[in-house]
RNA sequence: GGAGGGGUUCCCGAGUGGUUAAAGGGAACAGACUGUAAAUCUGUCGGCUCAGCCUUCGAAGGUUCGAAUCCUUCCCCCUCCA
């Protein structure tokens, strides 16, 4: 069992506000006092979910608190995204059918459940209580808060003042976030830290109906994989909890030095101290970076595939990479037709490139190799029987049989 | 309601009658160097039956030997004023 010392150390790791540090001492305390465990609330949009890394900073801390024995609930907005949280955006969203919320639930349940255990994790939608609500119950809700104070929202603010336009329903995102807590009963709050607003709200509509706050911690958003931008599946940056164990660990051990460690920070189930001797060692020149790098991917593939498959993706990333071979698995293709087929055409029919420009031009960049030769000749034609190992840049290949 | 500005190849952004498949930058891809790190350098970056041809500059028509560039209509964005 963890200190209160050592579980506040774990569960604030990385958090940008908290709201506090003190009040969640003190519910961690009563809570081994009393057995009662805390109830640990964490809303999502109730949209098609396609997660990556990116959304499983905040999801790595529920799981803490699930390991410390608290009650985590993964609730699905599917009230609120009849309003589309305005946060960053300034679309109104099409409200979800039933049907719809249900399969997006499924779906997230799927990725989620890789990182979160889900025997302990209930899984709730607010328009349970939400949907209850009447319009007298909605006016009081509007009454705990004055305009003034909604326009201290970052985002209000700003598009209040460049004229931007603002709904009033837009008003009612945070209200009704909030609101969800004092239905929950929450202790503990956890989102982004664009959502810090909303968080807040929780605590004043608990306060104001003599419910003791819950505690808000918001966490960083995510370098993308150019170290720059935060991970975005538009910005092409990611790394998505469902993809292959070799495409993750690969793009793992591609990340900068520098971003490795934040990466590290929020991503691993190290601790602090431990990422920190890490870092020393590697800066005395005790280990490699490289080395350093694949500790980071194995954890990570493990976390979302198995052991197994993180000890195979580290196996085929160095057969192909350092040693320039073959990976295990190859794509196969099959030519039917009985007639030999020039080389562009060929890559082209066979996926390795999007078009035969495409392959002329990679076989002019030295790019291509036919069973380990590189070719030059973009008139070669292959077939009509056989079988070809045909191979575009480091890593794309495919075994080609003639039929 | 009034006045004005703009829609260019993945993105930003030049280009106002031919030499423009369209400058420059970014992204991406390939090659070199490496730890497939980063950084850097080089090259590529619409398609095809590829030393030639075809299709692109919001959409549709038109003028012209020739248009992203000029004209007409339409669609969509934005700014300022009220």
């Amino acid at each position: 069992m963890l200190s209160i010392e050592e579980q506040l150390e774990f569960l604030g790791r990385g958090v940008v506000d908290f709201h506090s540090r003190e009040e969640l001492e003190k519910k961690l305390k009563k809570s081994q006092e009393t057995g009662k465990p805390l109830v640990v609330k964490v809303g999502f949009d109730p949209t098609a979910p396609d997660l990556h890394l990116g959304h499983t900073v905040v999801m790595q801390k529920m799981k803490y608190f699930q390991d410390l024995g608290h009650e985590v609930h993964f609730l699905i907005g599917d009230f609120t995204g009849m309003i589309g949280d305005p946060t960053g955006k300034s679309q109104t969203r099409k409200p979800l059918t039933a049907e719809q919320v249900a399969v997006n639930a499924e779906t997230y349940k799927k990725q989620v459940f890789k990182i979160l255990d889900p025997e302990k994790t209930k899984v709730s939608f607010n328009s349970k209580w939400l949907g209850a609500l009447n319009f007298a119950d909605i006016i009081r809700l509007g009454s705990e808060l004055t305009v003034a104070r909604m326009l201290e929202r970052d985002d209000f603010k700003k598009r209040y003042e460049n004229n931007l336009p603002i709904s009033i329903h837009e008003f009612f995102y945070p209200l009704a976030q909030g609101y969800d807590s004092v239905a929950m009963h929450a202790d503990v709050e956890l989102g982004g830290t664009d959502q810090l607003f909303n968080l807040l709200m929780g605590r004043d509509l608990q306060r104001n109906r003599g419910m003791e706050p819950q505690v808000v911690m918001t966490v960083p958003l995510l370098e993308g994989l150019d170290g720059v931008n935060k991970m975005s599946k538009s910005l092409g940056n990611y790394i998505g909890i469902d993809e292959p164990a070799d495409d993750i660990y690969g793009k793992l051990l591609s990340v900068s030095d520098e971003l490795m460690f934040r990466y590290f920070y929020l991503l691993s189930d190290l601790s602090t101290a431990e990422i920190d001797a890490l870092q020393k060692r590697m800066e005395r020149g005790e280990i490699h970076p490289k080395v350093v790098k694949q500790q980071l991917a194995r954890e990570l593939v493990t976390r979302f595939h198995s052991k197994e498959a993180a000890i195979q993706a580290e196996k085929n990333f160095e057969t192909i990479f350092q040693k320039g071979g073959t990976p295990d698995e190859v794509p196969e293709y099959e030519m039917k037709g009985g007639e030999a087929v020039a080389l562009p055409n060929l890559l082209v029919d066979a996926g390795l490139v999007k078009s035969t420009s495409e392959a002329r031009r990679m076989i002019k960049q030295d790019a291509v190799s036919i069973d380990g030769e590189k070719v030059s000749d973009e008139k070669v034609l292959l077939g009509p029987q056989g079988e070809y190992l045909l191979k575009v840049g480091k890593r794309r290949f495919c075994k080609v049989h003639f039929t």
